[in-house]
DNA sequence: AGCTAATCTTGAGTACTTCAAATTAAATAC
DNA sequence: GTATTTAATTTGAAGTACTCAAGATTAGCT
């Protein structure tokens, strides 16, 4: 299932290594995984490997764009294997649990800003906030914007 | 201008303080600021508060609603003058500068996602990501999704 | 197999933020 | 106006996520 991370790097102009693999291997098992995650993930595997090396790999393979880093606030950083979909994401308040989202309401609308203030827009994020399933039934909180 | 800070502290039971006050105010004067540049504002006035006091202070502000709490990709967080409309924010590659954007196309399409996977989506963040006038200038960079 | 540049390892370090205990100040009651 | 009570601030320490840099190692090419 793993097929093709090894050429995927070689297209990319980066060098085949364990840890690289290791890492796009875990991207695959584990669609939104922090650095931390996915260095407990790979590290009985790679018993010389660091969380210092899961950031450098992951900082190469976002940079070559194998990768995309997703920021949301108060969490550290998820990393997930680039989609080239402009999908988005739906974060549980409660667990923190995250799920993709494609595109809101058929094209992009949100891909145009009413008011861009004279920017040059290269590309919109979307994140919703919100209860996941799980968490739903124990408690039913404030509906705050 | 700073009319009614006192009041929105009172109303949210929040105790009326020199240094809430002072952040509230640089706030109006600075529409998306860090923690660091707050507390340079208001150290000149305050000599006596520190980086952890602002901290303190805007995640009290946080809490009851008043100050809203905005996390972009590498870096600090930023925070705004809570504003009860669903605006948005633009952000340049370059420098960093934040702009308000009001909510995208007319009413608000972007508060219901395609598949909820089954989430109460409670609210939606929309962040664009581009180049401002100033920086456009200079470089014309690649326009990845 | 040998060479070279890219990559990994290791340790230290930075930025941002949080925590906790003692001090201080604001709001209320007197 | 003063005392009381409760909340907020100060101060120092610590934690988390991440970056940087120097030397050791390894992939990919000839």
């Amino acid at each position: 299932m793993r097929s093709g991370l090894t050429d995927r790097l070689k297209q990319s102009g980066l060098k085949v290594t364990a840890g690289r693999v290791a890492v796009l291997g875990t991207l695959v098992e584990v669609p939104h995984a922090d650095a931390d995650t996915i260095y407990h993930v790979i590290a009985p595997h790679l018993a010389t490997t660091s969380i210092q090396s899961v950031h450098n790999i992951l900082n190469d393979l976002t940079r070559v764009g194998l990768v995309r880093r997703v920021t949301s606030a108060g969490s550290p950083a998820l990393y997930e294997l680039r989609v080239d979909d402009n999908h988005h994401h739906i974060i549980c308040d409660h667990c923190g649990k995250v799920e993709d989202v494609d595109c809101v309401i058929g094209a992009a609308p949100c891909l145009e800003p009413s008011n861009g203030h004279g920017f040059q827009v290269r590309k919109a994020e979307v994140t919703f906030w919100g209860c996941c399933p799980d968490c739903v039934e124990s408690a039913v909180d404030d509906l705050v914007q």
